[in-house]
DNA sequence: TTTCATAGTTGACGATCATTCATTTTTGGC
DNA sequence: GCCAAAAATGAATGATCGTCAACTATGAAA
């Protein structure tokens, strides 16, 4: 046993490997699970489309469910700053918000891809009140500051909003709400905020500047 | 042992065999995976307990997934039926949702069994979409007519109830809410009836008589 | 009562897949 | 080059869902 601690260098071949092999899989993961289904995804085909080792895989990921969650953690990382992108310059913070569930919405029910994911609606939802949560509550309590909403919990708002969020985009890719509800849907959620109805409906019906890549 | 008189029983030993077996495949289903969870619990278990063979509840359920699934729709509509029994008496209609998602809320945080199949999120805010939804939009309607809440589409507030309920049943037996938010938020929950914040919070304030067997 | 077609039941088996682990390869300091 | 430690590998493991060919119970007809 060496006394000197084996301190690896801040960046050496094994650290860029490891970026790379960790990034690879978790985008193999989400290609593959985001065509197949979560379930039907395979360990093998992702380490294979990854191009590791079928054993590889848990050097990184102590299972398929935290995989799976690392992936939907990117998803909704990215669509966040996506969306932030959009709305920095917007000066109504309550329209920021709206904006924001909004896309949330639109983006699970018109990529055929999300629709795989909405069947984890536990993971899904967590994964975007952890990830989206920062903007969003910070949104929440902006917009309470400016005296657009009367928010006194934002976190529960929006943990609350998450799960309607994502059951409604279930709903929809299903079949048993018509995509037309969408504006009734966000209106529904912006209630929550302590905005009046009309106010609601009037916000959710505003019209949005696309998103970007 | 043969009875011979009746020659067309109008349920034959078929019949009273078959629902026998549904019964008890359900019940030992709903046990075992109310224990260990959906996921842990074995057909192989289930079929056991229940007292037929692996391959009879293929007969009854095409797959683990339907099997949970009327699990979940039992145990939805003997609860619907428990808070109607209660808030029959009630005159407004209000309080008998107010008291019909509490109580969802309530049983899902205090029942230990409940916690497992609360990570089968939508399967379960599905359930009682259909199983509690009859009740329940029922009273959104009556308290709308009776200008309690101010409700226009009672079917997607519903919906969205479902699965915010189901999400913050999780979030508090996980730890990630603490229980004394109940209140709170069957307070946001009702906010999406159009009933203002302080009304709301009134309304989830009030005392509760207790749910019967 | 006996016979028989049908419907229901059975449990061993096939197929699949997440995960493990003994072995091999790579790494980076000496 | 050499070596010990870290990382990668992929064949093997174990568990489980769902299938199926054989078996049994049922009840109507002979």
């Amino acid at each position: 046993m060496t006394n000197n601690a084996p301190s690896p260098p801040p960046d050496g071949r094994v650290a860029r490997r490891q970026r790379r092999n960790r990034d690879a899989l978790i985008e193999a993961a989400r290609d593959i699970m985001m065509e197949k289904g979560v379930d039907s995804a395979t360990m093998l085909e992702i380490a294979a489309r990854a191009d590791v080792g079928a054993g590889t895989v848990y050097n990184y990921f102590k299972s398929k469910d935290e995989l799976a969650i690392a992936v939907l953690e990117t998803l909704m990382h990215q669509l966040g700053l996506r969306i932030e992108a959009v709305t920095k310059t917007f000066d109504d913070h309550a329209q920021v918000y709206a904006y924001g569930i909004r896309t949330v919405l639109d983006t699970a029910i018109q990529d055929v891809r999300w629709a795989q994911m909405l069947h984890r609606s536990e993971v899904i939802a967590d994964a975007m009140f952890r990830m989206m949560g920062p903007f969003a509550i910070r949104d929440l309590r902006l917009a309470s500051q400016a005296g657009r909403f009367q928010v006194s919990h934002a976190d529960l708002v929006w943990r609350l909003t998450t799960h309607a969020l994502i059951g409604a985009s279930l709903a929809i890719t299903t079949g048993q709400v018509p995509a037309s509800s969408a504006d009734q849907i966000i209106a529904q959620l912006l209630c929550m905020t302590g905005i009046g109805p009309e106010a609601a409906l009037e916000l959710a019906g505003r019209s949005r500047p696309p998103l970007g890549v």
